[in-house]
DNA sequence: CCTCTTGCCGAAACCGGTTTCGGAAACGAG
DNA sequence: CTCGTTTCCGAAACCGGTTTCGGCAAGAGG
């Protein structure tokens, strides 16, 4: 069946190490190399019966052309281009391997390749890309964490390269891309927290300049309004994804004259950070002080009590990222390539009803009410 | 400079977008193109001031040869292949980020490509790289997490290809490697416990099969005898890497007659499920009950008191391992492709004096003495 | 029966490199 | 000055595909 290995003595490195080449293909079906080739990619010119021979041929003989010998020819390499950029702020790392694995899966099930850059700036990514792009190792780009305003998309839009994004960006026309339905997790968080009985109810945003933080903060807004809640300013403060700037926001929500008894977070990491600012306190999250977060980091299912949250699934995210992808490097027209999945609401213990009494304010001491 | 851009439209997808071929340089030069593919690749038979030449105009016009249609000749693909294998036990998984950048970084200085693929079993994983191989998406594997008895080492051995291996294994011949010194950090977390006055000392070990448990758990047997410490195997568990497990295993140690007063893991995920086992004792760690971790998540800076454990540099590691592995590509003997690096003690909070009374017992109650 | 299409395939160029082979020029020895 | 080596480069084949072009044969139309 397998047949890759059999002609010669398995690599020797350098020359072609007994692969199964078109020329065998058509040698054995008395045809030319250009038939088959044209059979196998679906020329018009091609008889059907003729197309079915080399078809069943080539998958008997377990013939697979050479994606470089393609490549120098067609352009395109059939890989796909992702590059990570390691921020200081990495709220983002658990998430990456299964991530990563949903787009491998994806993309190999095509016969593609995932091709993996680095770098540690933006304008390093927008190099990386660039070089990529010119030494043809990617045909396209997944285009993680979406920002309003992208300096990727400009880069590969002017390019002309095909690209899918995850996660929305200010200006759409041309972008295909995934995302999560953001706007309704917050909402059902706001809307969970209400039916507890919250009123006064503070927002940590996530990172200023992606479009997940806007939409998370647009749709905190709407959905307080929507419920007449007060948007108190004074509680809503933004970018913080790490534990010590939650922890800091929080504390200074806790010591106002009027504290919220909810805190909503564009993030896991920053509810995590508000656990820290409780336990300074002395309140108890779930009980004194209700929390959501967002994400569904594994750190999130072992705090006490486990935090209520949205999961995200990144393999699928990978997976339909990489799918979309591939389409567009087909060339589907990108507004057809537009997805939405929605999150999952962990509904666990940081959230509870609202205590009658106000949360037990002051840092260390007892009363101050 | 950059005149990659130059010929003609940007990226129509299809033909050569632009490029500078080898043919541009010889037409430049009046040469021929294999005179100048010779002089760039250092055949012997150019005369030094023809390749110098060659060279500089190379350069100058910004030429890269494609790294495609090299490999259709010389079977090399100028890339490097790694396939990340999920388990179910991901305790590996916040590493991935930092060691896949580390690996990118390194791999991409050496004008090499990192290509990723993705697996959800070992005989998976084997298919993956076969298939790699195949269609020649990689000259070579870094292999993560070795194993003592390793299948990818013996796929790819017998395939005659080349690959570096993270951790040693059971047979090292022809092989090259980059390794953690386990040894030393756990025999110094031995050693650190001991001369915190601790006698009776648990371990939790990690999963069998791989080098790394097998070498850590050698070390603490190792220390604890070199010290005339009492090696009980009834504290001793194999297996420990999640929360759960370590949890339960370290219950079961809390609630022998004889409990020990501090634990040594073999991974910082057993390390925090010590800490539920010990909070359901009603035991604090680092007064009560001593423990050491290993690897250095993130998570451990984050509880209370936070883990000591050791830190290993994972973006070293991939870059290190990327270096070896293109050394060894390029034909260097595996033998001399050996590298070990050490793990970085992170002294906090988990661990202290040896109480003087034993550590309280009774997973509920006070006394039981 | 003779054209004119149309369908279908072979021949050959091409993509961007590498590698083998052979020969011209420069060089050294006799 | 001649002959045999070296030195150094050009010519051409090759790698494994894709794509253009042209032509033969069968079928349609008159």
């Amino acid at each position: 069946m397998d047949r890759v290995f059999l002609k010669s003595a398995p690599a020797t490195g350098r020359p072609a190490a007994g692969r199964v080449t078109i020329s065998d293909v058509s040698d054995a079906l008395g045809l030319t190399k250009s038939t088959v080739s044209r059979a196998l990619n679906g020329y018009p010119d091609i008889a059907e019966a003729t197309r079915l021979r080399v078809r069943r041929k080539a998958e008997a003989m377990g013939y697979r052309p050479l994606s470089q010998a393609q490549a120098i020819r067609t352009g395109l390499s059939r890989s796909v281009g992702l590059v990570i950029q390691r921020s200081d702020h990495d709220a983002h790392r658990p998430f990456l391997a299964e991530f990563l694995a949903g787009v491998s899966a994806s993309v190999s099930a095509e016969g593609y390749t995932l091709t993996l850059g680095s770098s540690d700036s933006e304008a390093a990514t927008l190099e990386v890309m660039r070089a990529m792009v010119a030494e043809r190792k990617a045909d396209g780009f997944i285009l993680p964490r979406a920002m309003i305003d992208d300096p990727r998309v400009r880069q590969l839009r002017s390019l002309g390269i095909p690209f899918v994004l995850f996660g929305r960006t200010g200006d759409d026309t041309g972008c295909a891309w995934f995302d999560i339905e953001h706007e309704a997790a917050i909402a059902r968080a706001v809307g969970h927290l209400h039916d507890l009985g919250h009123r006064r109810i503070a927002y940590l945003g996530g990172l200023s300049g992606y479009t997940y933080a806007k939409l998370r903060e647009a749709a905190f807004r709407g959905e307080m309004e929507a419920r007449g809640l007060p948007v108190d300013p004074d509680l809503m403060v933004a970018d913080c994804v790490t534990r010590a700037a939650a922890r800091h926001a929080a504390l200074g929500f806790l010591e106002r004259a009027a504290p919220p008894s909810a805190i909503v977070c564009a993030v896991d990491m920053a509810a995590l950070g508000v656990y820290h600012a409780a336990a300074a306190h002395g309140l108890r999250i779930g009980t004194n002080l209700s929390v959501t977060g967002y994400d569904g980091i594994p750190e999130g299912e072992h705090v006490d009590p486990p935090l209520s949250t949205f999961a995200v699934d990144n393999h699928l995210s990978g997976q339909r990222l990489a799918s979309l992808l591939i389409r567009r490097i087909r060339g589907e027209a990108p507004e057809s390539l537009r997805e939405l999945a929605e999150a999952r609401f962990l509904d666990r213990g940081s959230t509870g009803p609202r205590p009658n009494d106000r949360p037990v304010p002051g840092p260390k001491s007892g009363a101050r009410v």
